[in-house]
RNA sequence: GGCGGUGUAGGCAAACUGGUAAAGCCGCUCGAUUCAAGAUCGAGUGCGUGUGGGUUCGAAUCCCACCGCCGCCA
């Protein structure tokens, strides 16, 4: 395609500057130490969510957060830091696995050919990456420290005295010492300061054991149920069909596989789990240390679901069974009916009489297929059966029925609850079901029925406790319980161990081994590290019909690669022996089987951009005084933030899951001394989605956009076939059949221009619908500035000459704009100013002083022009890049106009205007002088009594009147 | 259903802590260029901030209610 007239050629122009910034490597940043590092710099660390290589490549939406980024960083690097900005791949997943299976390519392929596309396309973009950085989550050399930072997260334990996660040794140490016992359910009982010094006379206190005493299976059991790493039998959602557990989102609303549409069980399975949920607590406080948006805080702590109540004991009627729930309403514990346990309660079998036993066990059965989703979601009709066993509402001794239904959940609280039909919502509905008693304990406001009251109000039908505020009773209650020892003021979460491993092969694999004799599971030694994931050439799962076949992750098949032998270190750690080598004198050869599931998409992207900053090294993830200087950030005040990265950049859909694991990870980093913040991310920022018109035809089935036409009268229809379409606005994406791609619009238009274009959409972090239409806009703006420098011979239309007066001041208030919106990543206004400054830049020939300025403001947006107009501007001067030049600085006396025009309002109506000199604007007896000795004014004030005055300094006067 | 966001010319948008609403881009109209169309260049073009109420000298901006759209959680 030939460039039209009065074009410049930007594809010359964009292909010579992307090759000599690949080339020279324009955009490497050194490490400290390095050639060419210059430590007088502050540092400042830029970073997008990095991208799964997908097979289709990009399109326009995905580079939206990229190109702002890109902009942000060449701007920060011409203020005077060193900037890190690099990009990598979140290569494990789903897709090239799903494509293996269908066409027998391995996933490495797909995935290194994926990858090179991408890699490709960014670069086409101008984006102005450290490519030396590179990552992918599929590199060996990357995965083994994900593979590392599992096992400190499984030698590591949380210690509730440090309030940190600690390593496992230290635990066994306390537990020598007997800091800690052990009770009988395994669980440590700290030993207070004044015990310890009491000596023990009466041995351990009941019902609890000390280390010695344990066998070392208990011991390994204790030490087992601390681990930040464990296993454990949970309920995941399982689909034999697919040989696989999914995770919630995989599972659409009809209990079936989003990916095949199988069906999914829910079934306990034997799984890796991460223990998160100890750190709910600082995952939520720590939101305040970061400077994120508030809704996406909102969300994490939605998620994280932090919630004041008690725990309260139920005895069983005749038994010596206990109930205990967890409640937010303590104080409604009079109006306690009944009781409801999860189908999964571990006493539901015990309590059950014989004559119910039938219809529970039915019950159950149902239930425990059913997602949490479905169980809970409020519009669903209750179920549930009656135990035939009864509670004793401690509160009032009476005999309260016990039930057990699918609306309560195993995973939250205790598993149980005791139901307050009368003043909340799923008991209400229960309650009036099954016809249980409902009793009201809570007097609403004035004229709200009590029936289904959920908020606050005063105690009645409670004893000794009527007339109480909630809040009040809440405390009062809560320290009752405690007195009587049959219950305590409890935190609750919402947040859930996470679900850490995966029946795949494209994953990580886990640096564990198992006994093949005993079953017994252990840590690889750091030193076995890499766990390569082995060559296999069937990436099938093994499936099957059949719900209760145990699976079998795909890793299974490479036999030699599964069979090991080593022995165990005296840390417990296990290394390994080649066939024919002997261990040290002492220990005994033990065979081996190779964990076979893999972890989670998730783990790559923990700790990523850890690793960029110092992505070679072979020693350890990150050099401790490389990550200590990137990561180190002090805020205005000369403080140290709390997040190490300085802007984050990416889409609103990771504001929970990935956002918080990262979190997670870190902080255990941190805890364990290998990061020196408690925070990764300081700044996040959520761009927008691109959004584009979809086209559907009457069946409902997707048109691709090419395909769509608007007709003259504003109707939509099929260009092939002349059908009528109807028009929607969506994400835009291949199932929408709406992407576009950015090499199309960079062939046609220049990326200088696709770049320009996307920044000028509209803000950052909105929403909008992409237009190709309107991008000719920016091509004319970016061809408009070529004219203003080159004339049509190709010479420079540049003068030595001074600038007048006018644009000199036009120049100042530009550079002030532009400077103030690139900071805080307001491109499209930025985008505006320059155009009006090119717009009012009408001159034969352009000051030197003008382009200069103008190049270098222009430069992070339009890059390859820019660069092209400033070597030619600098001709045998020309050293070095345009991103190495100081961004210009404004003169705030000459950013202002000489003078300034007031409107004058009479009673906030606009009456007349005024011109003012710069200094009479800004006082306001001047403009109030002004205003009144206006010609126009005076005749509208004539007969009216002026009864106030209002000044808005350089803004307006407006004057109160009366008739 | 709850929480959060959002609503400004025909479309996308701008408007700093309440202070001239609509900068800028697209579109549209006219002109130049062209055999012509497109592209390109130049000039022009929009009477009022979803609806209703409130606070204020003054509201796109703050408050209340309602409506529409988007996101998250149920």
């Amino acid at each position: 395609m030939s460039e039209s007239a009065g074009t410049y050629s930007f594809r010359e122009i964009e292909a010579k500057w992307q090759k000599h910034w690949l080339e020279t490597k324009t955009f490497h940043t050194p490490n400290p130490g390095e050639p060419g590092f210059d430590p007088a710099r502050p540092k400042f660390y830029v970073l997008d969510m990095f991208p799964y290589p997908s097979g289709v490549g990009l399109h326009v939406g995905h580079p939206l957060g990229y190109i702002a980024t890109d902009i942000y960083a060449r701007f920060k690097r011409m203020r005077g830091y060193n900037v890190l900005h690099p990009m990598g791949y979140d290569a494990f997943g789903l897709p090239a696995e799903q494509y293996a299976v269908e066409h027998g390519v391995p996933p490495r392929e797909t995935t290194e050919k994926n990858i090179a596309n991408m890699r490709a396309q960014m670069q086409r973009l101008g984006l102005g990456y450290d490519w030396d950085r590179e990552i992918a989550t599929t590199d060996v050399e990357y995965y083994r420290w994900t593979q590392w930072i599992f096992l400190q997260l499984y030698n590591s334990w949380y210690d509730p005295e440090a309030d940190a996660a600690r390593p496992i040794a230290e635990l066994i140490s306390h537990l020598e010492n007997e800091r800690y016992l052990v009770d009988f359910n395994g669980q440590l009982v700290p030993v207070g300061q004044s015990v310890t010094t009491q000596s023990w006379f009466g041995g351990s206190p009941a019902g609890t054991q000390r280390w010695t005493e344990l066998s070392p299976e208990q011991r390994r059991a204790v030490i087992d149920n601390q681990r930040l790493a464990y296993l454990d039998e949970v309920p995941v959602n399982w689909c034999p069909a697919l040989g696989t557990v999914l995770a919630n989102e995989e599972v659409t609303n009809e209990g079936r596989s989003e990916r095949g549409n199988y069906p999914v069980y829910r079934r306990p399975l034997r799984q890796w789990m991460l223990r998160i949920t100890r750190y709910a607590d600082r995952l939520e406080r720590d939101l305040e240390a970061v400077d994120w948006p508030e809704p996406i805080k909102l969300m994490q702590r939605n998620w994280i679901g932090r919630s004041e109540g008690a725990e309260v004991d139920f005895a069983v009627a005749d038994s010596e069974e206990v109930i205990r729930v967890f409640t937010t309403r303590p104080d409604t514990l009079f109006g306690a009916t009944y009781m409801v346990l999860a189908p999964e309660h571990e006493l539901v079998p015990t309590l059950t009489t014989d004559a119910q036993r039938a219809e529970v066990e039915r019950y159950v059965e149902v239930a425990r297929n059913r997602s949490d989703l479905e169980r809970t979601a409020e519009t669903r009709e209750k179920t549930g059966v009656f135990t035939g066993a009864y509670a004793i509402n401690p509160v009032n001794n009476e005999r309260i029925p016990i039930w057990v239904a699918d609306y309560v959940l195993t995973g939250y609280g205790t598993g149980a609850i005791m139901a307050v039909p009368a003043h909340d919502t799923r008991d209400f509905e229960f309650a009036r079901k099954f016809h249980l008693p409902i009793r009201q304990v809570v007097q609403p406001p004035e004229g709200v029925d009590w029936r289904g009251y959920v908020g606050d109000g005063i105690a009645v039908n409670s004893g000794e406790f009527d007339g109480l505020p909630t809040p009040e009773f809440k405390k009062r209650i809560t320290a009752w319980l405690e007195e009587q020892g049959i219950g305590k003021a409890r935190v609750n979460y919402k947040l859930r161990d996470w679900l850490f491993s995966r029946q795949r092969y494209w994953g990580e694999p886990f640096p564990i081994v198992h006994d093949v004799k005993t079953g017994e599971v252990f840590p690889l030694d750091e030193r076995e590290l890499p766990v390569v994931l082995p060559q296999i050439d069937d990436f099938r799962p093994r499936a099957s019909e059949d719900p209760d076949v145990p699976p079998a992750p795909p890793l299974g098949r490479a036999r030699e690669w599964v069979h090991v032998r080593g022995y165990v270190d005296e840390h417990g750690s296990v290394r390994l022996l080649s066939p024919d080598e002997v261990p040290p004198s002492g220990a005994a050869v033990r065979e081996f089987r190779r964990e076979l599931n893999t972890m989670p998409q998730w783990a790559g992207s923990c700790w990523y951009y850890l690793r960029y900053l110092d992505p070679r090294n072979e020693d350890a993830f990150v050099d401790t005084a490389i990550e200590h200087y990137w990561m180190t950030s002090r805020k205005a005040d000369g403080t140290v933030h709390a997040g190490g990265v300085d802007l984050y950049v990416g889409g609103a859909e990771h504001a929970v899951l990935h956002l918080l694991y990262a979190r997670f990870w870190h902080k255990v980093l941190f805890d364990l001394g290998y990061v020196s913040t408690p925070e990764p991310f300081g700044r996040l920022f959520n761009q927008g989605y691109i959004q584009a018109y979809a086209f559907q035809d009457a069946r409902g089935i997707y048109v691709d956009v090419r395909d769509a036409q608007e007709t003259e009268d504003g109707r939509f229809i099929r260009k092939s076939t002349g059908e009528p379409l109807t028009r929607t606005l969506g994400k835009m994406g291949k199932s929408l059949k709406n992407a576009v791609s950015p090499d199309e619009i960079g062939e046609e238009y220049g990326t200088d221009t696709l770049r320009v274009y996307e920044m000028y959409m509209g803000p950052l972090e909105a929403s909008k619908p992409w237009s190709t239409r309107d991008i000719v806009g920016m091509s004319r703006f970016l061809n408009a500035v070529w004219r203003r420098f080159v004339a049509e011979d190709g010479t420079l239309r540049v003068t030595n000459d001074a600038p007048d007066e006018g644009l000199r001041r036009l120049l100042h208030k530009t550079i002030k704009r532009v400077t103030v919106d690139m900071e805080n990543l307001r491109f499209n206004t930025a985008i505006a100013a320059l155009i009006q400054f090119n717009n009012s830049l009408k001159v034969d020939r352009v000051p030197r002083e003008l382009a200069a300025a103008f190049l270098k403001l222009l430069a992070p947006i339009a890059p390859h022009l820019a660069e092209e107009l400033w070597q030619r501007l600098l001709g045998a001067d020309w050293k070095r890049s345009i991103a190495f030049e100081d961004w210009p600085t404004y003169d705030e006396a000459l950013a202002v106009d000489l003078e300034v025009e007031i409107p004058v309002q009479i009673n906030g109506k606009l009456r007349s205007r005024i011109h003012l000199p710069a200094d009479a604007a800004a006082d306001q007896d001047q403009m109030r002088e002004a205003a009144l000795a206006n010609a126009r004014i005076r005749q509208e004030l004539s007969g009216m009594t002026v009864r106030k005055v209002i000044c808005v300094p350089g803004r307006l006067v407006n004057i109160v009147a009366t008739a």
